[in-house]
DNA sequence: AAGCAGATTAGAATTATTCTAATGTTATTG
DNA sequence: CAATAACATTAGAATAATTCTAATCTGCTT
């Protein structure tokens, strides 16, 4: 076997346990094993089925309830951000700056396009005083 | 009770039927009443259950699956566009040009920008030799 | 007016997601 | 440094959304 493929976490785990502290939750078992996974090897684009078998491919003991739960719970602290792209596909990222996607139907693959690449002019104000929260251009290829 | 909110079609049997046929879907009594109600009162963002709502409100005799195969054959025709906003969320769109949207998140409200207001610069290109199939700008409100 | 091919429908099954009751953790108190 | 209370977390069970597939229908073709 090559050292590729492998399951240690890349991060160190006081660093991972602060983190998730910094942001009010408990640095438990499973967020620990599930944050590894997602933080510590690089931005990510992954649905909680997928994240789901990459914990059970690692040995971590966790049910896929508690994977939405950890997802959605990391996304409301801003760790996350959901895009989703069809009814049956949504994904975490693990790149919180605002930025934008290719996403190409073929594959299911999403791949990030930095937002200085993208320039959107002649918005529309939102109505009344409301605010915009955020927005997302998602640019369709069919291979 | 007022002329408000009643259930008959807008649109001419025949000319319903026509677009159904040119599409080269048959006009059956579910679809012609399903495209009444899509097409026959303006623009719609409608979700499936909503559709089915509907139906069930008007007297249409028709089955939730049904209404998934109308919307997805519709759409598969261009007579639609699905417009995903979250996991449980789905649109479709009875506005086939191209246009954006805001999303107003607490009402779930979507609304038409016309695409002359949102101006995309700057635009990557598509990797390889593949096209765009299509660009979705959604702006998220909080409201 | 059968017979056939393909289209359509909808009940059943599946998949995706959320709910809630049980369990675990930390803080507080005596 | 127990015991207890308050809150957070987990995961099995329930629900909601969507799709599958077998039965039915429709419109040719002979
Ligand atoms: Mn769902
Ligand atoms: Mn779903
Ligand atoms: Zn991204
Ligand atoms: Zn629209």
């Amino acid at each position: 076997m090559s050292s590729s493929g492998n399951k240690k976490p890349v991060f160190n785990e006081a660093a991972l346990a602060d983190q998730l502290r910094s942001v009010g939750l408990r640095p438990t078992q499973q967020r620990m094993a599930l944050a590894d996974l997602l933080f510590g090897r690089g931005n990510r684009h992954i649905t909680a089925e997928a994240l789901y078998s990459d914990a059970l491919a690692t040995g971590v003991n966790v049910s896929l309830a508690t994977v939405y739960n950890a997802l959605h719970t990391f996304t409301a602290k801003g760790l996350l951000r959901e895009i989703t792209i069809d009814s049956t596909r949504s994904y975490f990222d693990t790149n919180i700056d605002e930025h934008h996607h290719f996403y190409f139907e073929k594959s299911g693959r999403l791949e990030d396009i930095d937002r200085a690449h993208v320039k959107l002019t002649r918005l529309p104000e939102a109505p009344d005083g409301l605010s915009v929260s955020r927005i997302d251009v998602v640019i369709r290829v069919d291979g």
